[in-house]
DNA sequence: TCTCCTCGTTCGGCTTGACGAACGGTTGCG
DNA sequence: CGCAACCGTTCGTCAAGCCGAACGAGGAGA
């Protein structure tokens, strides 16, 4: 996570996203309602915004605030089966592909998880606020927070809130599903 | 997306996020070196925060800035094999089924799409900065940005900017996958 | 009881964010 | 050519954000 000061960030982002409209910055601070004295600051990394001001921006360009802190990034990439890096479990048969770790400010990791009949996967509480989203892909699995999981076959999807203990486990020879992780930090 | 300005958001955050940590306004305050009746100014929604006060806040509570303006919510949720509501498409055998929308603030759609061999299913050019993450659970898909589209098996997996057309295709009788939508608004 | 410490709110003063006006530069039209 | 419109930057002014101090309240310890 970024430490430091995001106003040279913030400047860069403003500018993309005037960039993206295509518009002048003295129009983009018509429509935001702000001075265009004060668009020229932001754009130039000079000064310290209040939170409305970046708002108004924000809204008048279509994207989240967050758009506006964190920028993201983009480009075709491809992990093919069993390329990715696999990470097992010395406790269970469980193995986890992380896919995709989300970029700076993007709350989420994807991954390919899979694992065979025996131990269960038992997660620690990960960061209050933090969500699991589970898809089967094959395979039968029992999942869920501890104390309330489900039964799970291919097609079937649950989340559930993975800021407390939470498992994995799977009753067939060979099973594999997609988990989706957001969390807050 | 919340049009309306986030004071109250932020402030409802803020003490939130307080609560979690199991501190004083006080104590939160010299952390973040800030004054305690700044910080008493942003808990009752009254005033207009710096991006520069409410990031040093964000710091300290360990959490990305965006948390302090977009809450999460959360709860555990079951959706069977064949239960969301599938939305096909008049022009190829494809079909979508969303699983999961982000909530406010939250820039991703979970679906479950699957197809049989047929025409392609082409996608017109998302919101600027989308994203598209897919991962094959069953059969052979071509998918990607037109004129990028690579070839995927089971296990396979892709991730391309979505904010320009894009098809998805099998040649197999019957195959599915994940699909993980990430746009800016 | 009194004293000390911490708390959260209110207050007055200083600094800086945001404003509108002015400025020089560019483009398009008659 | 001159004029109008628009641009992005700089400047001076005002007011609100943020500061530290003061205050009353509550809790703990002697």
């Amino acid at each position: 996570m970024q430490r430091t000061s995001p106003l040279q960030t913030i400047a860069a982002a403003i500018r993309r996203e005037r960039a993206r409209m295509g518009i002048s910055s003295a129009e983009l601070a018509r429509r935001a309602g702000i001075a265009k004295s004060t668009l020229s600051q932001l754009e130039a990394g000079t000064g310290n915004p209040s939170v409305e001001t970046l708002w108004s921006i924000a809204v008048v360009a279509g994207v989240p605030f967050s758009t506006l802190v964190d920028p993201p990034t983009t480009g075709v990439r491809v992990v093919r089966a069993g390329e990715g890096v696999a990470i097992g479990s010395e406790s269970s048969p469980f193995t986890s592909t992380l896919l995709s770790a989300g970029p700076a400010g993007v709350r989420r990791d994807l991954h390919l998880i899979s694992s065979t009949a025996g131990e269960p996967r038992t997660a620690d509480a990960h960061s209050p606020g933090t969500t699991e989203h589970m898809l089967v892909s094959q395979g039968r699995w029992t999942a869920g927070p501890v104390g309330e999981e489900v039964e799970l076959d291919p097609g079937d999807y649950v989340t559930f809130p993975a800021d407390r203990p939470h498992s994995y486990r799977t009753s067939t020879a060979s099973a594999s599903a997609v988990l989706v992780m957001e969390y807050p930090s």
